[in-house]
DNA sequence: TCTGGGGTCCTAGGACCC
DNA sequence: TCTGGGGTCCTAGGACCC
């Protein structure tokens, strides 16, 4: 048979229980235990993730920590710590860059990877189990890979089997081994939209790929979700790797949630311009300049509000964030209301370099500028050194 | 049970222009 | 006594992801 010129062969590279593993290497003395990663000595917030033991007692990403105790009150919660992860995450990618530079970064613990150059050398499957073995000896963490001609059957392969799954995906597999598997499963099938599916009787994914049910799902979810799915478990999506997906930021934002409320309007503002100075810095890191600004505002009954301005040429001021942050802070704060998360963020955002007018108008004067700011903001922040830990596992976690 | 943080993308409505 | 229509930009909200 005649194999098609577009026929390629994508790797999901997903590593199980990321950030639990890792506290694992670190602590060896929690492997094996029921534990998670969140935040140590409170009952407030979520969990990022679980280890497997605790999942077994229903425990899960997203969950509020005071309900997995309530679940499982012996449950270990360790803090967790970000720069580590991230270093494992360079580790581990620094082996599958071995096989391929090919690979699109979907998050920190997973990846894609376009691997058509090895089909006359290696068995796909071959070469899946050298790539996990080798992040298992050398890294210590364990990952599952799918195999698939798509990146949306590769990663739901990988989802199959945990941990260290290999699971290959063809497109003549689709009805065998996709379709029994709950609709909750596809990517972009969330909390809200299962529910709705549930309740009309549309529970697996053979359910929604059976053409009776067609016109009843495009009225509950539009034309545009139902073609999304149907295109993905066909395997007719994207098998295109792409390394800049990501590289691109379409934002910067930081946010935080306060365990009293914020009730003073000066409190606020000393808290906003404090992340102010965060998201510019990272601003700068990136070498961005924006257009908008936006300020977040929850209240007590989680009710979240967003105000933006934008202006016609691009930013780099830190004080052009702090003046409109209290702008629009004047504008929208309500005095009645109290609030339990408020957040700063820049969109509209583009390269220094890409930016026309700014280098037009502003370019002579802006790398003396940034490097006065950067070190005025390095001596701010050098004492603030407390990690949040702000992510979550994947999708089977939750 | 009581709901984190950092993102992306989509939609709908209004303003504005020709 | 009728009030086009397409395109684009902006804002706000929401679903979803890890």
């Amino acid at each position: 048979m005649l194999k098609s010129n577009n026929s390629k062969l994508i790797f999901h590279i997903d590593m199980n229980a990321f950030f639990c593993s890792v506290e694992e290497i670190r602590n060896p003395s929690l492997r094996g235990k029921a534990f998670a990663v969140g935040r140590e000595g409170t009952l407030k917030g979520v969990l990022s993730t679980a280890s497997y033991e605790a999942r077994k007692y229903g425990i899960h990403s997203a969950m509020p920590i005071i309900e997995a105790y309530h679940k499982l009150p012996s449950l270990i919660v360790v803090n967790g710590h970000y720069s580590e992860y991230k270093k494992y995450h360079e580790m581990f990618m620094k082996i599958i860059y071995r096989y391929t530079d090919k690979v699109e970064v979907a998050s920190i613990d997973e990846c894609y990877c376009d691997m058509t150059h090895w089909i006359e050398q290696k068995h796909p499957i071959v070469l899946a189990k050298e790539i996990q073995a080798a992040i298992l000896t050398e890294v210590g963490l364990k990952c599952s890979i799918g195999i698939a001609p798509t990146l949306f059957l590769a990663k739901m392969a990988s989802d199959m089997q945990k941990p260290l799954g290999l699971v290959v995906l063809r497109k003549r597999d689709v009805k065998e081994k996709l379709y029994p598997l709950s609709v909750k499963d596809i990517f972009g099938i969330g909390k809200k939209t299962y529910p709705l599916l549930i309740e009309n009787g549309i529970e697996t994914i053979g359910d929604f790929m059976d053409l009776e049910n067609k016109d009843l799902i495009i009225s509950l979810i539009g034309i545009n979700s139902y073609n999304y799915v149907v295109s993905h478990v066909q395997g007719n999506s994207s098998n295109v790797v792409d390394k800049d997906r990501y590289s691109d930021t379409q934002s910067i934002s930081t946010s935080s949630t306060y365990d009293v409320f914020l009730e003073s309007l000066s409190n606020i503002i000393d808290e906003l311009r404090q992340m102010a100075r965060s998201v510019y810095q990272r601003l700068i890191k990136g070498d961005y300049v924006f257009k908008t600004v936006t300020l977040t505002l929850r209240d007590q009954d989680f009710k979240t509000i967003t105000r933006q301005k934008s202006f016609n040429e691009y930013q780099n001021d830190l004080y052009v964030i702090y003046d409109t942050i209290e702008e629009l802070l004047d504008m929208y704060y309500d005095e009645t209301k109290r609030y339990r998360l408020i957040g700063v963020g820049v969109s509209n955002l583009v390269h220094t370099k890409d930016s026309f007018e700014y280098n037009l108008f502003n370019l002579d004067k802006f790398d003396d500028k940034k490097n006065a700011i950067t070190k005025i903001l390095n001596d701010i922040n050098k004492n603030i050194g407390s990690e949040v830990i702000s992510f979550m596992g994947d999708k089977k976690d939750k």
